[in-house]
DNA sequence: GAGGGGATTGTACCAAAGTTCAATACACCA
DNA sequence: TGGTGTATTGAACTTTGGTACAATCCCCTC
């Protein structure tokens, strides 16, 4: 799977601003996007590539902040790195709290911005390879029956097949023909194995 | 183990704002010990109970990043707010960057230091408890002759007993006692819990 | 109604894990 | 030097895990 190219959006509605950091971006070497409003950004469907936003704090309807409340609320992770004019401490503080990568005064040199946008995409790419990881887990579950991922369960809890077998109202010999299974699906060569795939999964969705 | 009464460290190279702050402290309930300058912070002998750093960052030598440097150079972590009377936003995002739980400028009122000594207590309850429970298994862990500990790793490996055998040229049942001696110590009731326990100890180690 | 996937159980057998009792060997300390 | 702790091995045995083959049952779909 080849990581496509990363893409930077820009987001603010001062025209002349928007334009020269988009500028700017481009003249760094990356893809840029450009949108002069929150809501243009959020109804734009992202596509699959690893990206960062650049967000001027101040914006007509929602304060940047809302964008990123917006993006969090539909479980949209996108590195933002902030920039404002006209900004105070004490806002600077609340973005960086919110997660946020950088957050840079205007005017800001391009050293700055490259810098910024470097850090945002490599946090974006290892959110993505996260994501890829989790997913790729969780489509290995999904070849497992309800029954097998009962046993698996089961068995990473430190069960015996015997006790496994009372749990579910079955005999041994069922509880170990889903157990194999499970094995063999999971391309488990041990216990160890099962404890570490079904530990992870759940790190991975907290 | 009862967790003491917290503390919290306020340094500051101004008489007047570091008893003003160490007062306001004190008026919110919470123990307040004062420094003047960094040198003798960093020269105290911490007490061991949760705290937290109230800290200026426009001290006399070092500025307020030189202490949190050098604490951490120490691998002493405490949960640090900075304070400034005249500070700028890129400073206060260099702040939060190194993980600073609040960046306050003068003047702050009660509630907002409240709320930041409240917010970096937790963590520092937090970082205790990891630290505990690592010690605790830690100790656990030694008492584990090294031999043990090697079967112990290479059963969490996924190895068979034969496996393990021949990786240490001893001959099967060896294996078994050893094995069966780490279970014991370990209170572990299957490989599940070996697992648990190992990997657990290298995820608070890391 | 035929076929497929899933769940279940049985039998038989082999491999691995775990337990118990006993013994030897070595290093280190009081 | 005797005792302790650790490592090692052996034998015998029980329990548990894993595999192979076969069979039945149920649900759902073509």
């Amino acid at each position: 799977m080849r990581s496509s190219e990363p893409i930077v959006f820009v987001v603010d509605d001062e025209d002349v601003m928007r334009d020269t950091v988009s500028r700017m971006v481009q003249q760094l070497g990356f893809a840029a996007q450009s949108f002069s409003s929150a809501d243009a950004f959020l109804q734009f469907s992202r596509p699959d590539r690893p990206a960062c936003l650049v967000l001027d704090v101040m914006l007509g309807g929602d304060s940047g902040f809302d964008v990123v409340a917006a993006l969090d609320k539909g479980n949209v992770q996108v590195p933002t790195i902030f920039m404002t004019g006209s900004g105070s401490i004490p806002m600077s503080v609340r973005a960086m709290k919110t997660g946020a990568v950088e957050f840079l005064t205007k005017p800001f040199d391009k050293d700055a911005l490259r810098d910024a946008i470097q850090s945002a995409l490599t946090r974006s790419m290892e959110q993505r390879e996260r994501r890829a990881e989790l997913e790729a887990l969780e489509a290995l579950l999904a070849t497992l029956t309800s029954r097998e991922q009962e046993v698996l369960f089961h068995v990473t809890a430190g069960l015996l097949n015997k006790e496994i077998a009372m749990q579910l109202g079955v005999v041994e010999q069922t509880v170990k023909v889903h157990r194999a299974r499970v094995m063999q699906k999971l391309a488990a060569r041990s216990v160890a194995d099962l404890v570490r795939f079904t530990d992870r999964v759940a790190a991975l969705r907290a």
